[in-house]
DNA sequence: GGCTACAACTGGTCATACCACTTGACCACC
DNA sequence: GGTGGTCAAGTGGTATGACCAGTTGTAGCC
């Protein structure tokens, strides 16, 4: 399998490295980063390309820049947004079971209630959309297949519940599971292969029942909880249940 | 009242212009910016200070590009993540209703799961903050005076559900109503004001009672529903219930 | 002790030159 | 006609050096 090669810019590779050191604790909140002109001497690039990946640090509420001033590490679990979780999957190259348990618990949440909304705000063309993706996912039962027809199902659901919050969430986690897809896709085997669960689910966005839809989307994305579960056990997470 | 004046960067002005220009429309997906010499000049900016901004526009999912080729306008609304939020409330100097909308519909799904999560995750410490702060809002019956006090009561239930995709999502909803906190401390007035429903959720979380915590949880984020309902058909959002 | 001026340092920007990559046109060969 | 190679023009990526704007600390004066 060829996948094209991408060449990765200074300006990526100082954002990751100077992230990769804030997000694992390396530089701690309040932390002073050295001058402009001393990291890019430093980091071996000029001073422009530097300043590139700072502007993005600060965008991505890790650090804090003040003109005159010297650049400072942020208390980010308090600033920084929901794009950042791409950059928490892997620290010190571990996973980190918390990320991925607070993906699937999160996806759980939002797409429930996208759900209901979705049965009563969707139009016609939506509602369909929909019932043409539930539709689909029996050409399969391999789920490195249905992963991507789940996803555009989802993307339609949340579509149709009219939450824009909810559809940029969902764009968030999906970046963030995305280069491990095809775990993703193992472990939600028991949700992806139920074809039948998820076209009672259109059925009822298309009837507008909006406590089923809620009550069928909750089952759904809570078909594969144990398997999750038991996964982030065997890797390190604690169990709290 | 005095603050402090910001003065604007050429990078943050090229970004706030092409950010809006993109989220209102003007530009569309695939549309295809000048290059970065032509729309420098165009802009009376210097090349590295408008890559500055392209960069960040980049990473905010709303432009691709590509070295030796043109930078594009994504298709956003299927790429971009939450922390795009705040750049979708105002769009051409009007609040977009739907953002709003959207704003509290995840603010009631996610605290009233951070609820749930905390009755069973949170550590002793963190229990007692929660009370400490339910506590808190008796000092007041001003929303303005409380809705800091209620803010910080939700970050800590938040932090105690462990789950960190919770957290940041709080954080890109509270960067986004920040500049709209007083309408907003006014639109929750009931919530913000019904002292004796904090205090007894904080007591529920306190007695690892995860039902009764998700139970009144939502109890609490759906006190001013009607409130805010109301005040976006008024200012122009469909009713839909 | 408080105020002012200055120097040193930091971040912000610009201009210029050059490098790396992409695309399209053209040519040669099979 | 299809494939591969070369070249030119254009785009993005980077570096260097100079200069501007803002911040902080120090020294001197009253």
């Amino acid at each position: 399998m060829l996948t094209p090669i991408a060449r990765q810019t200074a300006t990526d590779s100082v954002f990751d490295q100077v992230a990769g050191e804030i997000v694992s604790g390396e530089l701690g909140p309040g932390d002073i980063l050295p001058s402009e002109r001393a990291l890019a001497t430093a980091l071996g690039v000029s001073r422009p390309a530097l300043r590139e990946a700072l502007g993005r640090l600060a965008q991505a509420g890790l650090v804090q820049i003040r003109q005159g001033g010297s650049t400072q590490v942020t208390n980010w679990n308090d600033v920084a947004g929901l794009d950042l979780l791409p950059r928490l999957l892997l620290v010190n190259g571990e996973v980190d079971v918390v990320v991925v348990r607070s993906i699937f618990e999160m996806r759980e949440v939002i797409g429930t209630d996208a759900a209901r909304l979705c049965a009563r705000r969707a139009d016609t063309a939506t509602r369909e959309r929909i019932s043409n993706e539930a539709g689909a996912m029996s050409i399969s039962d391999d789920p490195a297949e249905l992963a991507p027809i789940a996803l555009r199902f989802w993307r339609q659901v949340i579509n149709g519940s009219g939450n824009i919050a909810y559809r940029m969430a969902h764009n968030s986690l999906a970046v963030t599971y995305e280069p491990m897809m095809d775990i993703v896709a193992e472990l939600l085997r028991r949700e992806l292969t139920d074809v039948r669960a998820h076209q009672e689910l259109a059925a009822a966005i298309a009837a507008a029942d909006e406590p089923r839809a809620r009550e069928l989307a909750r089952h759904v994305l809570r078909l594969s909880e144990p398997d999750w579960k038991s996964a982030l056990i065997m890797i390190g997470a604690q169990d709290d249940d």
